[in-house]
RNA sequence: GGGCUCAUAGUCUAGCGGCUAUGACGCCACCUCGACAAGGUGGAGGUCCCCGGUUCGAAUCCGGGUGGGCCCACCA
């Protein structure tokens, strides 16, 4: 925050500090938040909407639309901050609820009293018509006349319009020019003239007579006030109402007119619809929010803002017959406040006097041309055109009808195609009472501080627990989960490096049961993330893996495969290659699969042991994890064993037991073939620690498909 | 007011026609098992928001409510 106004300095001086802050302070910054959480991106390359890449290319996208007859200027109402004298978008507004009142006040009909409910008496002076429903019988009979103007006594028309409410106050309303929304409709269908009742710093015009000067606040207290004395304010009704603030002072918007761009596009809705249709969306119901805005435009898109910090307008006028001169193509980014026009005089009418265009772009002018400001920072054409159109845009879904809807159309109006195939729409971080995170609420938590305080790791981790396209609200004790899954992997790989050391990566000549079937349900977990990640399905990921790596892979192969590495003696060497085996494969791919997720601890474990028996560099570059073949056969067994062990542990937890506890005897029944048990047979005696194990074949009709017997 | 979406243990979440409803945090009991007590084993805790309907069978599909979220519109 730098606590300046721009109203206080030359628009250079201002526009220089914007520059200085944006690529001192805050580039820096992005960019190192964007490495410590993890982003793989190339940061040689980078864009910001107003370098001088940036403004070439939206500056050429302006001139080239003009070319294509796309573009057009005319007078708009624009809303407009008192306070800051800015014109502002729609984004920079928020509703606020205030207290107000409803005046009925007194126009007057052939000397009859008509009563006009109005929370805005100061806008009297630029009141230019009175509207009524034409279904409403009440007041037909005014049909054609005039009504009076208390306080101010000019004549204005009453006329019939479906948007005036019989509901509300009087039923009857007043209509002025800048009033709101509903007015400016009316002033264009009723082509009705235009009247500024309001300046732009706030202050009464001379519309408004004795009033001229006074700010908004004051002139509609004074104007109550000789209301009052004339009897011309029957009653106040206090009411609440929301209306438009500025977000940033908090001040109540008004309409200006001002002359603007615009890229008129409202004739391609069906073209629109058709393509929101060819993209791909992830999640498929996001495409509806396109499609109903699409539906529901109602304005060309405004692209002009009357602010100092933007990307200004490659636009000069005539100052004689305001022909629009565009600048050079070869030689942007221009200012034309700075620069000068290209063209000696007029072609029009040879007038040598040009005025620059004061207005900048819309933000989102030049956002909509990101895809092709990012492939034009590599200046080898060939792979421009492998990296536009894109494969992915990701974002998330509150800026859908802005950022993605420009996009796609600004693509289209250049090329004629769309600027990427997938969209990938996520949701937001809210508070803990899933609420939005904004400053105003003071609800905002900063990633940085969690990243310092747990790790990017455990943030990434969090974030990716829930479904795509869902909002998720944060709770600070969630990040506790993604720090266990770091200690717990690092503990794991631990003791699995320990007895790899002198792993050759060879296969063993025969494959123990539990071996073969922790690589089989490997297997299935790597088909299924696959195919999740695939359809950006991330979440689904993040929880195969985390069940299968915690569960499967620590609580049971772990203990199960213990013995036979620590005694090859006991149990043969060939044992032992084949837990190395099974061990090696099965946390090489849980890091893999983990990798997107987790991009520190996979890549310390990779780096720790993996890299210098694998090919890759780095596991972020690593091939990911091919499904081989899932074993049916050996997953019985496997089954089998992991059912002898949970069941001796379960016994042993009940009599309140150490698992250490050795067992008299054991009896097992299933339904494989004894000669398939006595590969297990071992794995089972050493994990439930039991003297003897006994096993019994079940009948295939049998309900059960384990049984168990325990002597302790 | 409109669109989309969500609702599952104290909290967060998975499942989206058929197992005893998933996992995590928290809670309780027990356990120093040669990776890990930042752990292990077990347990308690749920009218799967409400009301109807379809179905042999609904947390899951359909209709109607209620509540949350985001976006849009309104705001005389």
């Amino acid at each position: 925050m730098k606590k300046i106004s721009a109203k206080a300095m030359p628009r250079d001086e201002f526009v220089k500090i914007c520059y200085e802050t944006v690529n001192k302070e805050l580039k820096p910054q992005y960019v190192n938040d964007m490495k410590r959480l993890g982003l793989s991106c190339d940061f040689n390359l980078f864009y910001d909407t107003i370098n001088e890449h940036s403004q070439r290319i939206s500056q050429r996208s302006f001139i080239e639309l003009y070319e294509k007859g796309l573009e057009y200027r005319k007078d708009a109402p624009t809303m407009w901050c008192p306070k800051c004298e800015t014109g502002i978008s729609q984004v920079e507004c928020e509703d606020k609820e205030l207290d107000s009142f409803f005046n009925d006040i007194v126009f007057k009909v052939d000397g009859e009293e008509l009563i006009i409910a109005t929370t805005r008496p100061e806008l009297l002076p630029a009141c230019v018509a009175v509207f009524y429903h034409p279904d409403d019988a009440r007041y037909q009979k005014y049909k054609g006349k005039m009504a009076k103007v208390p306080l101010f006594d000019f004549e204005v028309p009453i006329m019939p319009d479906p948007r005036a409410d019989p509901e509300k106050g009087t039923g009857i309303v007043m209509c002025c020019t800048f009033g709101d929304q509903t007015d400016m409709e009316w002033q264009k269908a009723h082509d009705l003239p235009i009247k500024l009742a309001i300046s732009t710093d706030g202050k009464m015009t001379k519309l408004a007579g004795k009033y001229e000067g006074m700010s908004i606040q004051t002139a509609r207290k004074m104007i109550i006030e000789d209301m009052k004395d004339q009897r011309l304010l029957l009653s106040q009704e206090p009411i609440k109402h929301a209306v438009n603030v500025h977000e940033r002072c908090g001040t109540e918007i008004e309409f200006m007119k001002a002359k603007q761009w615009f890229i008129s596009y409202l004739d391609k809705k069906e073209d629109m619809l058709k393509w929101g249709a060819e993209l791909n969306w992830y999640p498929k119901h996001m495409k509806s929010r396109y499609d109903h805005w699409v539906k529901g435009l109602a304005w060309d898109w405004m692209i002009s803002r009357q602010r100092f910090f933007g990307v200004p307008f490659p636009v000069w006028y005539c100052k004689e017959c305001d022909e629009v001169i565009l600048a050079d193509k070869k030689k942007l980014p221009v200012d034309p406040i700075k620069d000068k026009a290209p063209l000696a005089k007029c072609p029009k009418c040879g007038c040598t006097e040009f005025v620059p265009e004061k207005d900048v772009m819309d933000t989102w002018a030049t956002s909509s041309l990101t895809p092709q400001i990012a492939a034009e920072l590599i200046p080898d054409k060939a792979i421009q055109k492998k990296i536009y159109p894109m494969s992915l845009r990701p974002q998330a879904h509150d800026i859908i009808t802005f950022w993605l809807f420009n996009t796609v159309v600004k693509s289209r109006l250049h090329n004629g195609i769309n600027p990427w195939a997938d969209v990938m729409i996520a949701g937001h971080a809210q508070d803990p009472h899933g609420k939005k995170m904004s400053k105003s609420k003071g609800n905002v938590v900063e990633p940085q501080v969690m990243i310092d305080k747990y790790s990017a790791d455990s943030l990434r981790f969090w974030a990716a627990g829930s479904k795509l396209g869902d909002d998720l609200p944060f709770q600070e004790k969630d990040l506790v989960t993604g720090e266990k899954f770091i200690t717990k992997i690092w503990n794991a790989s631990k003791f699995a490096f320990m007895h790899l050391e002198d792993y050759d990566l060879k296969k063993p000549k025969h494959l123990e049961p539990i071996d073969g079937w922790i690589i089989s349900k490997l297997n299935k977990i790597i088909k299924t993330s696959t195919e999740a990640f695939n359809s950006y399905e991330y979440s689904k990921t993040k929880q195969d893996v985390e069940n299968f790596f915690w569960h499967d892979f620590c609580d049971n192969y772990l203990e199960i495969v213990k013995d036979r590495l620590y005694n090859p003696d006991l149990r043969g060497k060939d044992a032992r290659i084949s837990g190395q085996y099974g061990l090696y494969h099965s946390l090489l791919s849980i890091i893999k699969l983990m990798a997107p997720i987790m991009p520190y601890i996979t890549e310390e474990l990779y780096q720790l042991f993996f890299k210098e028996k694998e090919k890759a560099e780095s596991v972020h570059i690593a091939s990911w994890p091919k499904e081989v073949k899932i074993d049916q056969e050996t997953e019985k067994i496997g089954d089998l064993i992991v059912y002898a062990v949970s069941t001796s542990r379960r016994a042993k937890s009940e009599k309140n037991l150490s698992l250490k506890t050795e067992l008299k005897a054991l009896v097992i029944r299933g339904k494989i073939e004894l000669a398939e048990f006595e590969l297990a047979r071992g794995d089972i005696i050493s994990a439930a620690r039991a003297l003897s194990v006994e096993y019994q074949k079940l009948d295939e009709k049998s309900e059960a498909d384990f049984e168990h017997e325990i002597v302790f």
